[in-house]
DNA sequence: CATAATCCATCATAGATTATGATGGATTAT
DNA sequence: ATAATCCATCATAATCTATGATGGATTATG
């Protein structure tokens, strides 16, 4: 072949370099010695380099050897992404499975199905981004995420096509050291509304509308669920929660449910969306499925 | 051979996508044309993918085949950039020439000599950093630059080999709107301890000791060489500078040479050194040589 | 100190890969 | 209709890679 240099002879001098002799590299690699000592010196008289110092019984790595050395592990590194890659384009599975959550989805949920791609498909990277509101979408449209989960805004997107995936079930909680905690159940608006509700803000400029319920003038605004929870709990104020993020401070009564005389609990829906132009591939379809089973089971 | 992918394969399918066609590769590559179709073929067969669309008489790279031509760019890229290490390791050429250098040596002869060596040596890249006082031994020592042109400050320092390289005039000097620019000359050194020093300071830690001539107590300091020529030009007080920094404003009358009666112009020796683990390559003593040259010729 | 074990370089040979050149089919240009 | 060009196939030659045998050198072991 007229390009000397090939990428069977890197190999082989990473791994001489990494067993330390030219005839553990031959077990290693299931060939014997003599083939071995002949790539290498087939690769010094390639680069006009003396790779190795050979004053000894085992020759060593010269200081101009390991400099290749570095190179060469980078370049049979990059091979092995490219082959990677043909295989992922070959069997229809993504290169990297990129996947945008709003956090209201159940975690476990997620954690499962995530845990169980990583069987399925070992050598897949994944991406996850894990914002409210806006985010997810917003990340679909940067073409950083090709799989977002979220609730949808806005309608008549027709880029975008979305399948409904699950209903978020949304209760109204207070902590136990509230006022409102102590008031017998159910309450109306009214009083309601003289409490501070705490809601969510978009972090995005997708959207600035807000969402949830809004019942009272009073509100206060988070960035973040997981801030907004922790003034819930620190008893200032109450607001609408996924039941998944509050069961356990229910159980243990941290968060007391509020009934209403006339409205409760409500379902948000949650939509799987992706770009029209960039359908999942093979794992993506998998992981959807896979959410769908959990989430049947789970209900 | 073992490992069947080989870099020869890339390099085919590159220059197919460069050229429109395996006839026209084959012209380039100086091969016949059915020597380019096996070879595409034994690659598309090693990736299990199939690289080239044939419907039509001339094949037009499919879309997998332009996600894999990235890869291949990308890892012929690499194997070029190995060669070329190791022919500069060959021709012990140091693979980038790093070089700190003291802004007060003179730039023209700098950029001249610097012009020189791309000419000698095309390919070589160059890393410079400019920097005043501590910084150049700073560089050597961080393993960043191999070379450094400076002021040498700490003596004893035994890792360190120097030679005297040039010796720089440095010259009072105040802008001519200036009080001091008004006074008959020579002047005498009580008169200009009143009037304010504009001074370096260090910017590194390996020496906080001050250099240059002191004089009065009213000092300004300033980080860098051009900023503190700015407010020399303006007016804020007088220096010591290098003659070749200040040459075009005393020409123009902006800057006054002050003259002392006891004392006026003095000469700061710089050197070129390195770590004595790490000496220049051919092209660092080549560019030793021409800034020599250069410097016996200007002076 | 003699022997055994291990490693490397060399070499002959076989197998695999790559390259050439001939050929025919298909498409496009003239 | 003919010529030019391109590609795939195929037979063959050239080149490369791999094996296995061998001998020299070094180190470990008894």
């Amino acid at each position: 072949m007229i390009d000397r240099l090939t990428l069977d002879q890197l190999r082989i001098l990473i791994a001489v370099a990494e067993t330390g002799s030219f005839s553990a590299a031959a077990r290693r690699l299931g060939r014997v010695q003599s083939a071995i000592s002949q790539s290498v010196q087939s690769l010094e008289a390639t680069l006009g380099l003396d790779l190795f110092d050979r004053a000894g019984k085992i020759p060593t790595l010269s200081e101009a050897g390991q400099a290749i050395l570095n190179d060469a592990r980078s370049l049979v590194h990059s091979a092995d992404l490219l082959r990677a890659r043909a295989e992922s384009i070959a069997n229809d599975i993504e290169p990297e499975l990129t996947l945008a959550v709003d956090p209201v989805f159940p975690t476990h949920i997620l954690m499962e199905s995530l845990s169980a791609l990583d069987q399925a498909f070992p050598q897949l990277p994944v991406l996850l981004f894990t914002e409210g509101l806006g985010g997810p979408e917003q990340r679909l449209r940067d073409g950083v995420a090709r799989l977002a989960v979220y609730s949808l805004l806005v309608t008549g997107a027709t880029d975008l096509q979305a399948e409904r995936l699950t209903d978020i079930p949304f209760v109204p909680v207070v902590a136990a050291t509230h006022p409102l905690a102590q008031m017998p159940m159910p309450i109306s608006r009214t009083v309601l509304a003289e409490a501070t509700q705490l809601v969510l803000t978009d972090s995005t400029p997708l959207t600035q509308t807000l969402r949830g319920n809004l019942i009272g003038r009073r509100l206060w605004r988070f960035a973040d669920l997981q801030t907004r929870l922790d003034y819930l709990l620190a008893g200032f104020g109450w607001c609408n929660m996924p039941m998944h993020l509050v069961e356990t401070h229910l159980d243990s009564r941290r968060l007391i449910r509020l009934r209403l005389i006339d409205d409760t609990s409500f379902l948000a829906p949650l939509y799987i969306v992706h770009d029209r132009t960039r359908p999942p591939g093979r794992a993506g379809k998998w992981l959807i499925d896979d959410l769908r089973k959990r989430l049947a089971q789970d209900g």
